[in-house]
DNA sequence: GTTTAGCACTCGAAAACACAGAGTGCTAAA
DNA sequence: TTTAGCACTCTGTGTTTTCGAGTGCTAAAC
């Protein structure tokens, strides 16, 4: 791989990003800063096609980078863009606007994201791998329908509605209150299984008709929290991305559900993750890239923001963007939920 | 307007509804119980287009029916559907399922009639706008944060973290219950303005500052739980109408924002509203049909169930079928919040 | 040995064209 | 009033043509 060959590929790549066209000889002709022929330039990308960094749409066009072109590109050749001041001030303001719920901060942040970049944006809420009880109670809206509220020390909040097969007396409510004080208070959330709760309902005695579905939605509860919630902002961006094409509906479809969006955010263990085209595990994303940029509460890795695009996003530009917005929700963050 | 001509306007509906295509006149000959010429028919069709009932993409194609076709057809043509026994059990499994919470229960709501009319289904909480405050309080979970909870008494709690510049102490929380209990339990939510926010921290002294913020943020709560709030289900089915072609977009851009949305559904007092095409306020909505059935909660209207569609909505089928649901929503809600 | 000019060739996108088919409107006869 | 017949219109589709960008190869130039 000669310099020459390097600075050919970086150009291709710039160019491509830049304006969504095959690249041929002659335009990157201009975009060089030393002068050659197209002729040899033509030979140049010939060569790094048989490498595997340059692929051809058909036969007679210019050339695209390949998924391997990125990487090398983004491992060696980018240099990653400043960061523009403007942006940075409006970017804090809108972010910190919000009363400190971390929900509103999240999706603000997401917002921000999407528009920035014309991409769907993707963030998680702070984990709750780790969270405890510190509150679950019940509280009654009618003869037979009462809320379960359960709160963690991650601060987050779940609650549902929960119908018994008997009237919910006051004394149900303090029951309630008292078993999960002395048995859940302080306990990580995971130990809210079934198991647990099996043997618990069992220990009730009497009460153990009279309780049993409350502890069901609460352990549905513990789930919720548990399981982190992610949230999608400016999906309907992707439709600007006509390279993506009929595959649109497939990758909507695809955000649409929580599950795997949740794995593919949690993974990696770098500061940015990028994952460009066939390089991510899920199929549906073969057209697009990823890019994720994790957040630090306390110094601990707690949750991730990332943008889905098309395989030609700028990276040399929205990489710093993403640390930046990070960075900056997880000083936020740290801030909110100090102790 | 002779029966002759209702009956080939009903066809032509009706066919252009089961196909999508365009209706010539030959093809309705068989599609009428009686028995005259297609030139017999092309007669009619141009006076029903003359009347402003059909209409013609261009010159040499067949007849569409026009807002004013369908909505005389829905009017005085339509015979309805009965429903299929087979469909309404199913239904009835579905969505009776949950655990009795309301949310989870419009959802799935949304969910079964977005799959069973392939449209976008949206769906309304039950209203709060009789709702009083049942419950307020804060709950710290750290040294400046709190969640803020507001219980309603039509079931739904609302939270929200809330940051103070001061240490929030044990007192914080109970001077606050304390305030909440005497000001605002038992009051409408609409009494929770800034009006009276406003002389209730004048009143508050030299506490003023410490909690001014958390009823800034009850405030919000409040407000946020008597927008009700709006379920969007299956949007993605819109992509298989091609009719809606490019607007598409534009549709599901209309789709993401709540408060318009809300309006949509809010509105109209009869059981069932139909907006066919134009007949719609939002220009968004131009080519695209609404069918909202309301349901009633204790025999009070509380909340609607919709789906928005393209303008050849089988009305026949649906009608019944949004009535159906929307009545087993609210026979299950009002079980659920029986007092 | 590397670079360059020249040239034949390939392929896709867009334009041009032909044409079948569905449907209409009109006229005149039943 | 209804119907048969006919000329006309328009779209969608398939075919052909043209155009241009881009390539790969060869042979000459450096």
């Amino acid at each position: 791989m000669t310099e020459r060959k390097q600075k050919i590929l970086a150009a291709v790549v710039e160019s491509y990003i830049r304006t969504g066209e095959p690249v041929g000889s002659k335009n990157l002709m201009g975009e060089l800063d030393f002068s050659v022929s197209s002729a040899t330039i033509r030979n140049e990308m010939a060569d790094l096609a048989e490498m595997g960094y340059l692929e051809q749409p058909h036969t007679s066009a210019g050339r695209v980078p390949t998924t391997l072109g990125y990487r090398y590109y983004i491992d060696k050749l980018m240099n990653k863009m400043e960061l523009n001041e403007a942006d940075c001030k409006s970017i804090t303001k809108t972010v910190s606007s919000g009363s400190g719920d971390p929900e509103q901060l999240l999706e603000k942040a997401g917002e921000v994201i999407a528009n920035l970049t014309n991409c769907a944006a993707i963030t998680t809420m702070p984990a709750g791998d780790k969270a405890t009880v510190r509150r679950a109670e019940i509280v009654p809206v009618s003869n037979r329908t009462a809320m379960i509220v359960l709160l963690t020390s991650a601060g987050t909040l779940k609650s549902k509605a929960c119908r018994s097969d008997m009237p919910i007396t006051p004394q149900t409510v303090e029951r309630f209150y008292n078993v999960c004080a002395s048995h859940f208070v302080g306990r990580p959330l995971e130990e809210i299984g079934t198991v647990m709760l099996q043997t618990l309902v069992a220990s009730l005695g009497e009460y153990a008709l009279e309780m049993s579905p409350f502890f069901v939605a609460l352990a549905d509860l513990a789930n919720d929290a548990l399981s982190s919630d992610v949230l999608l902002e400016g999906q309907s961006n992707l439709f600007n991305h006509r390279e993506l094409g009929g595959n649109v509906l497939e990758l909507m479809e695809f955000l649409r559900k929580g599950d795997p969006l949740a794995k593919l955010i949690a993974g990696g263990t770098d500061d940015v993750d990028i994952k460009i085209g066939t390089e991510n595990e899920y199929k549906q994303l073969a057209n697009s890239s990823v890019i994720i940029s994790h957040y630090d509460i306390n110094g601990e890795r707690s949750g991730a923001l990332g943008i889905i695009g098309p395989t030609r996003l700028n990276y040399a530009k929205l990489i710093p963007y993403m640390q930046f917005v990070s960075g900056l929700v997880g000083k936020i963050l740290t801030e909110t939920l100090d102790e």
